[in-house]
Parts: C-alpha cells; sequence; structure tokens
DNA sequence: ATAAAATACTTTGTATTGCAAGGTACTGAA
DNA sequence: TTCAGTACCTTGCAATACAAAGTATTTTAT
C-alpha cells in the first residue's frame, strides 16, 4: 500500500493493453517487447511477460513463428490474430471509458 | 481472457484512485463510494469495496468515523487523512504517467 | 575442443486483489 | 414480534505481477 507498487497496482491490466499497442506495430519478441515498454517508461520483467504472451497465445489472440538470429537461439515472434486486432479494439474502447470515469470524478471535486 | 471482463483487468487498481478521487471531494459510506463509482460508469460491488476501504484504513490513509442514519444502521463514513492526500498527489502522478506510456506506445504507430 | 558467457524461453512459489456468495447486526414499519 | 431495508464484514476462489531459479541454444574466449 506504500508509494513503491502505486505505479505496479495501476498497471495491471494496463500491460496487456500496451504489449498489444506493440505488436499491432509489428512483430516482436520476448526482449524485444520489454525494452520498448522501458522506452515508454514501463518496467516489466521477464517472469511476467512470458506467462502474459502465453495466455494470450492459448486465447488466440497473438501467434508466434519461431525466427532464427545471428546472435543467439531462436526467437519467437509473436502478432496479432485477427481476433486479436479485434480485442486490441475492444481494450482502446475499455481505456477510453476508464479514462471518461477519472475524468468525471477529477471534475465532480 | 475474453470481452467480459476487459474492463475488470484495466481497472485494476484505477479502482484505489478512483476512490481516491470520490473521498478527496467529501467522507463518504461505503454504499455512497459504490453509487458515486456506478454514476461514473464503474461497476463495483461491496465484496471488492469493503476491504479496500479496511486496507486503506490500515495502511493510515484512510480514516473514518461512525455517523448515525436517519433511515437505518449507522454509517462508516471514510474520509483522507494527510498521509492519505500526499498519496492521492501520487496516484495523480502515477496516472499521468501510464497516460504518458500508452500515448507514447500509440504515436509510434 | 571445451568452458564460459550471452541470449531466450520456461517454471515455481508467493502475495495481492477483485469478486461472488453468504453472514452478522441494527433500525423501523406492518 | 416478525419482516424488510440498510450497512458492514468474511470466506473462498481465480487471476496475475513478480522474484527467483531452471533449461536450452548459440557464441566467444581460452
Amino acid at each position: 500500500m506504500k508509494s513503491d507498487n502505486v505505479q505496479s497496482q495501476m498497471r495491471k491490466g494496463v500491460l496487456e493493453y500496451c504489449t498489444f499497442l506493440i505488436l499491432s506495430k509489428r512483430p516482436a519478441y520476448a526482449t524485444d517487447i520489454i525494452q520498448q515498454l522501458q522506452d515508454a517508461r514501463l518496467i516489466v520483467v521477464e517472469g511476467t511477460l512470458y506467462p502474459l504472451l502465453t495466455r494470450l497465445k492459448n486465447g488466440g489472440l497473438l501467434e508466434y513463428e519461431w525466427i532464427e538470429s545471428t546472435q543467439g537461439p531462436p526467437r519467437k515472434y509473436y502478432a496479432l490474430t485477427g481476433e486479436g486486432r479485434e480485442f486490441l479494439k475492444e481494450l482502446e474502447s475499455a481505456w477510453g471509458e476508464i479514462n471518461d470515469t477519472i475524468n468525471h470524478l477529477k471534475i465532480n471535486n
């Protein structure tokens, strides 16, 4: 309940949205995604992202392809499926509603 | 992972922020808070809010006062403590950062 | 060749927390 | 005095963020 985990708490659920935004741009593999999230100031660790990617893949929202790397082991490049793109629209909408809610509560103060 | 709980997932952590926004306006009791959240389009149930209020109180961020009602049992009116007001500032800041992150990821698409 | 380092993916255990469902207690009216 | 209404609380479950440790592959250094 201390300030250490304010962002941690708040970003629950948001991480999924951010991951979709990144993958809607182009396919990426885990380390790639983590780097892009860091560039956007959202710290995420492997232990969080890998299970998330697996869940989304099992849910049919993501798919992946093994791509060989010139600098190490092969990588799983994830991309949105058609269903995933539909889902992203829902996430956009949900995000908009949350923002409306917060703005509504702010204004009425 | 289906659309049913998109908002549910995304609002995790946001609920706390919304509760603070409501209580920063004026003291309120649980049913009051739930009503205001509903007015702002955020559905919350008792089983979620009561433990949240208790956690925040135990964390020293909220305090309450028993106030008698003319229409039923007495009510616990919660209000922000000084520490709670500081915490709200942190929540505002964290929310701003999350927004920046999302906008950054949107723009770079 | 072989060991060490780097890279990438995975798994396990823990803590948090949203929620459904059910429970307790007080008040006032039929 | 029973019942409906209101308010607060608790229990059990599921989801998930994270730390930490583990497995596997590739590259680099010796």
